[in-house]
DNA sequence: CCGGTTTCTGTAACCGGTTACAAACTGGAA
DNA sequence: TTCCAGTTTGTAACCGGTTACAGAAACCGG
């Protein structure tokens, strides 16, 4: 077996809470039987068992994060931000992924009951079931979700960006816009779309805006609806959509058949994804890893100060310009 | 406080041992005791705590997961597949990246001091390292990394798919082949390198392969080679990258110099990013999820069977051709 | 060399579960 | 009713650490 603080107590002929003094550098331990017990502990290759100092400290060191999916890049970027920040505060992370999960709701309670908080990502649990956890006491934040009772929070700003990006469209002459999304299940999309009606309401007659609803935010979606603005010969000024991978679909398409764009119709996304650059396509950029970073921090003040107030961040996004919205040729920002 | 076991006990009036079988359903309790266990549990909102359970037990349910990065799409894949399997085998997973982290070794020996088993991800760290936990018993997965002594390990093939994506290149007509990326810091690139070579080789004479290193795998290392070689008017017929970022950077600055691809000069990468299908850039495709998915098993065959003799998984890749590589329109795969 | 501090160390009681073993039931046959 | 085998349950000893408290040792000036 693997040795145990006693067993270096006996090799170093004192007792097991010299030992642990001396493992853990928290008192005062004479020099020399410091020494006499690293010599004992280096002998034996002891390293204290993890599992016994977690019970001892009633603590996990260790904070968990639920997110739908790493495929995109987008959760990818929350969850590597928020790593970075909890490996700084020397607390683990484990990861739950609720994609395709039937019993997502029992895997994120087991979760809760093996670290010292949560945060969680998106639309991956209902609202009862986070405010039970915080009932009980569970550390919480959310991220790239809306405030629920006095959970922290942490999300990207989407209603001030939709109307500079639609500003935008604006000013290049759109004047019919089409949004391409799902603002009835998310409620970032619909920030999204409220942020592009205030702007062409403010822009006077002559301006519509049109919603087209899309179950799934991929490129399958997209593409379907660019195709089906074809057939029916109705093309908007502008497509706006509520993430990169519908109008990475959507411009393919239109590319595709053979539509200029953006000579006879735009296209903007919303995330900036790396295929975004490539594709030339006008988009938002959301601060990913320091949405990530900011809930590990927020979850840490939540655990070691005890804060009880409840804090909501929310980062600013930046607009990117590419090809897809512009007939002269944009500065390109990579 | 919450709860703990002996409150219930109490509450129910029987024995701490009556409600951990009772909790655990590991024996058989009598009908009525059970529920007047479960009645007083769920009064007192009970949990067992998983501290306490997992030191009596001496084991933690959660292994954890290393890798470099999750930008890129690759290890993100990697590790949703780990998690995907692993969650169904009850394991909680517990990540850590290692990059531009300068405390790495002592950050995954500690993480080998909270799970019970590791899956190690390309070359995070270093073969002595490795070696010392596999030594000390700790139970290890290597993923996209050669094997090492006796653990065991997960990749997926190079030499044969770079033959064939190399055969493909011949096919198509190209007779001088340039092959970018750094075989000799990374065993996957040298056998990719050594599967070109090998296609190339037997081809007899009048065809010829030269290798460009480059530090870093990105797009600005794959910019700056075709910088290089426009500015020496040296192109050869086609690039063979070691990954899709640096076929991307090559490619994009290639297209933007006016060069014609595949016209001129072909471009192929590795590893089939979603930006490398906007690119249209060839490239091979490996089962990315299939690798972390496999790593789970074979680590939970590792702890939970005991298995001793070693195993090592080779999976197939798929080439992918796309339009930087066959001047006929190539039939897409998306 | 003494008494009073100050510093170091050991004892033992936790932390919250699991489980071997023995004791206490139970029901049915004798 | 008694006895025995088969169930159920309780007692207590773990798992491997931390830490309050008290006792021992070292230090210091007089």
């Amino acid at each position: 077996m693997t040795p145990t603080i006693r067993d270096v107590a006996k090799q170093a002929g004192v007792s097991i809470a010299t030992v642990s003094r001396v493992m853990r550098e928290s008192a005062d331990v004479r020099e020399a039987t410091r020494l006499r017990v690293l010599a004992a502990a280096a002998e034996l290759e002891y390293t204290p068992s993890q599992l016994g100092r977690q019970l001892a400290e009633r603590r996990h060191a260790a904070n968990g994060i639920v997110f739908p999916d790493l495929s995109g890049p987008y959760y990818a970027e929350v969850v590597l931000g928020y790593e970075a920040v909890a490996a700084e505060l020397r607390r683990s992370v484990l990861i739950l992924s609720t994609h395709g999960r039937s019993d997502a709701e029992a895997a994120v309670r087991e979760m809760a009951g093996r670290c010292d908080g949560l945060v969680i990502l998106g639309r991956t649990v209902s609202d009862s079931v986070v405010q039970h956890l915080a009932a009980r006491g569970t550390k919480l934040v959310l991220v790239a979700r809306p405030p629920i009772g006095s959970v922290d929070s942490v999300n990207a700003e989407n209603y001030a960006s939709a109307r500079t990006l639609a500003e935008h469209l604006l000013s290049e002459g759109v004047r019919n816009l089409r949004f391409v999304g799902d603002p009835v299940n998310s409620p970032d999309v619909a920030e999204r779309w409220a942020g592009v009606q205030a702007a062409f309401g403010r822009s006077g007659s002559g301006c519509t805006t049109e919603l087209v609803t899309v179950d799934e935010l991929d490129e399958e979606s997209g593409a379907a609806v660019a195709a089906a603005a074809l057939a029916a010969d109705d093309l908007p000024d502008a497509f706006v959509c509520a993430n990169d991978e519908l109008a990475l679909g959507l411009l393919g398409l239109l590319r595709a058949s053979g539509v200029d764009v953006p000579g006879t119709v735009m296209v903007t996304g919303w995330d900036d994804v790396m295929a975004a650059r490539y594709a030339g396509l006008t988009t938002v950029r959301q601060p990913m890893r320091e949405l990530g970073a900011t809930a590990a921090r927020l979850l840490d003040e939540l655990i070691v100060d005890q804060r009880t107030e409840p804090r909501h961040e929310l980062l600013q996004t930046e607009l990117v310009l590419r090809s897809s919205t512009s007939s002269t040729s944009p500065k390109e920002s990579t």
